[in-house]
DNA sequence: TCATTTATGATAGTATTACTATTATATTTG
DNA sequence: CAAATATAATAGTAATACTATCATAAATGA
């Protein structure tokens, strides 16, 4: 993958940001090192301040690509949903049965992310925590109805559109497709976090990922499709 | 149920709090106040300076009851867990079959809330719109751990607990209870996010309560057993 | 009932946060 | 090489998240 997209780099709502990070190369630091110092601290100990003196920059500097905290974690969970999408495109392309997509598409929302390596300054498996326990903050606010209208949210919610046609490709009569995906991914999300803190509210299973299993009999039993597969 | 009850008052862990703010007319005021501000600016924007404002009392003496914000909001979804657990076990007494106990217990779990006025000090409605927008800012956080060996997730966790047994009582080998069931409140709670600020993200249907039908059927589907019950 | 404990109020103070402004110095570009 | 642009350094502000101190009010109990 590395070899063929080098130059491959995805698209993020340009209000986000105030300068591209992509465009410079403190840009890419910016992004890099704050991915590793949220992953570290968390979101609520992250400071522009503390970033600044990680990467040897200014505060003042980061202030001039992002505006807050807030539109730096918009940023990356935006770009970690377009990730996802092309992902999905990737990995479903030349699959014609939507049951086999559609199991596909669960399993690369669902699994647990590892570093991949095809974008140098973004570390994939750093920023899949990041998005687990830090994401329903970028959302969860009391901006979050002027922050949907600037279309912060677009990403997020076309994948989600995106699967649910899958599932309307199955079964054009299912009442629910938004709400099982969107359950499933936030679902999904959530039980890998209390697998690692809070494990009574979870089931570990020996030997499978249970998550992704979980979340594969769920959606093929409410749409009512045929489970397993084959 | 108020006349009943009046009495009644339900426990919370007591580390959460270093008063407990049921002792005193200032405690029950502090916590009558802050569901109302919190609901009102968000939590982010909440602090113990504006809630001493609003009481006509002084943030030094809200501290003697609440070490933080976190600590007070810990405070709130333990009474709400606890509050939801009451609401369960009276919900479901004398009703012998399991299958009807889980279908009212999903109904008690995922269903809109409304005032109702059995406890002086809280607004139930109000409690559950922080529980659905604020309450991950409870445990998705870098204390997570040491919280959770303190106890303050035990209501939740134990109401966990009371409704997968529900589930294995129909369906003895069911794999995930667990995991069914904190992904449907969570789920259940998300989905009413979304319904007010993100809506392409569920799908609204008229004339029902589409989250509750949705939330039934995912689960009676996802262990097997005959849906609609009868 | 009066002394003592306990709860609350008023005020002040500190370190940190989340910025903004200004000016100087590099670096890039045309 | 000049001009534009990006970054760095420094300083400053209002608000936050507390802690400390002391005064006063209310409750309690001997």
């Amino acid at each position: 993958m590395q070899d063929l997209f080098t130059s491959f780099s995805l698209q993020v709502n340009n209000r986000v940001y105030i300068k591209n990070p992509e465009s410079s190369a403190l840009g890419r630091k910016i992004v890099e090192s704050s991915i590793n110092l949220i992953d570290e601290v968390g979101f609520e100990a992250f400071t522009f301040r503390k970033l600044g003196l990680e990467i040897h920059s200014n505060e003042a500097s980061i202030y001039r690509y992002f505006e807050s905290k807030y539109k730096l974690l918009l940023y990356l969970t935006s770009w970690y949903w377009s990730w996802m999408e092309y992902r999905i495109a990737f990995g479903l392309a030349n699959i014609p049965a939507p049951e086999e997509r559609l199991e596909k598409a669960i399993k690369l929302l669902t699994e647990n992310i590892e570093l991949d390596g095809s974008f140098e300054h973004i570390n994939e498996y750093k920023l899949n925590k990041i998005v687990i326990a830090e994401s329903s903050k970028s959302y969860m606010t009391k901006e979050v109805d002027q922050n949907n209208k600037e279309g912060f949210f677009a990403g997020y919610k076309q994948l989600v559109g995106r699967v649910s046609d899958i599932i309307l490709e199955i079964n054009p009569t299912y009442k629910y497709p938004h709400m099982l995906i969107s359950t499933l991914i936030e679902g999904a999300h959530h039980q890998r976090f209390f697998a690692q803190h809070l494990p009574r509210l979870t089931d570990a299973v020996n030997g499978e990922d249970a998550i992704i299993e979980f979340s594969k009999e769920v959606t093929f039993k409410a749409i009512g499709a045929k489970w397993p597969i084959k």
